[in-house]
DNA sequence: GAGGGTCAAGTCCGT
DNA sequence: ACGGACTTGACCCTC
């Protein structure tokens, strides 16, 4: 378990070495189910094997990277990509094989000790595919499996074993709501009951609707979302925030932070926050502002934001990744 | 190596 | 109806 007194701000997914350049040596690789499907099943199989070994390599090197760093910016949130096609009929086979099997539990076991051993705490999230409060039947069908496959890498990795010792978030999406995440927790492994989160949405379930939650998996606020939701700046001390750290139940929250980009709002005075209000008046749309932007480009926000970290770690959802959760950091200790 | 077409899946907003 | 956005433009093919 990471320490749980350490204020972290985390990034997602890539580490780049420089502006939209991400080092090859540092991340992840995949193909598209279209590709295999046009291979020999040998020459898939060949596919498969060597962005296994290239994804293990990759994310053993993406946290040496990270045990670096101090330890308020080992937070990091692993791509969804380590096992590609792992959900997909025709190719989840090929991951259950024995020699398969026991390559992963080799490899990702390690990772696990590693990340413990240096106070990194991970985190996955399952992307816009996997929505467990669907209407449609099938839908959830899929999106079980989806949350399943990350469950998995999870288990290999030695997490899921106590609450939120590794997060792995998802939004209510879909239709049935809350009641739909609370039907579908009763049908999900125990590692992947330990691990959900729940975050808020921009547009349909919001913060009201997590919280409906509270007594049954851990809440994600999502700071941007809600301002999109609201306008708000929601604020640390609103109780509903307090609500949101007791779904942690003990252990250090995280919330998400983004900013509408900076090429949609040109020239917005980085020393003032955004007045959604004023935006859309001006002609801005939800839709466009709710876009991440590539940098932690606004002061006035950066502090806002900061002033959550008292209670909680920050993942940083911004295009450039490690270079914008820096820039977070550094501003911070101006 | 550069450029262009392609890519499993869901849901929503805006035009 | 369709494109864009979402935690992420990357990947593959042809020239």
């Amino acid at each position: 378990m990471f320490d749980q007194n350490v204020h972290r701000v985390g990034f997602a997914c890539k580490i780049q070495t420089s502006h939209d350049k991400a080092d090859p040596k540092l991340n992840t690789k995949s193909t598209t189910i279209s590709y295999l499907a046009r291979q020999t099943q040998a020459n898939a199989y060949g596919k498969l094997w060597d962005l296994l070994e290239h994804n293990m390599t990759t994310i053993q090197a993406q946290l040496v990277y990270l045990s670096k760093l101090p330890n308020n910016q080992r937070m990091f949130r692993l791509t969804s990509d380590v096992l590609p096609a792992y959900t997909h009929e025709d190719w989840m086979p090929f991951y259950f094989q024995a020699d398969v099997v026991a390559y992963l539990e080799k490899h990702l076991s390690k990772i696990g000790e590693y990340a413990r051993a240096n106070d990194i705490r991970l985190s996955f999230h399952p992307g816009q595919y996997c929505v467990l409060a669907s209407e449609n039947p099938g839908v959830i069908e899929n999106s079980i499996t989806e949350f399943e496959y990350h469950a998995d890498l999870i288990r290999y990795m030695g997490y899921g074993r106590t609450f939120q010792d590794f997060k792995c978030n998802v939004h209510v999406g879909g239709k049935l709501g809350p009641q739909g995440i609370v039907a579908a927790l009763k049908r999900l492994s125990p590692e992947a009951r330990n691990t959900l989160t729940i975050e808020n949405a921009e547009f349909t379930w919001g913060i009201d609707a997590s919280l409906e939650l509270v007594e049954h998996c851990a809440l994600v606020l999502d700071i941007h979302h809600h301002w999109i939701h609201s306008g708000e700046y929601i604020q640390p001390t609103d109780s509903r925030f307090k609500r949101v750290c007791d779904s942690w139940r003990g252990v250090r929250p995280v919330i998400h932070l983004s900013t509408s980009r900076e090429d949609v709002i040109v020239d917005h005075d980085p020393s003032v926050r955004p007045d959604l209000a004023q935006l859309k008046a001006m002609g801005f749309t939800s839709a466009k502002l709710r876009a991440h932007s590539d940098y932690c480009w606004n002061q006035a926000v950066n502090n806002w934001a900061l002033t959550f970290s008292t209670y909680a770690d920050i993942m940083v959802e911004a295009k450039q990744k490690n270079l914008a959760s820096k820039q977070l950091l550094e501003q911070n200790v101006q």
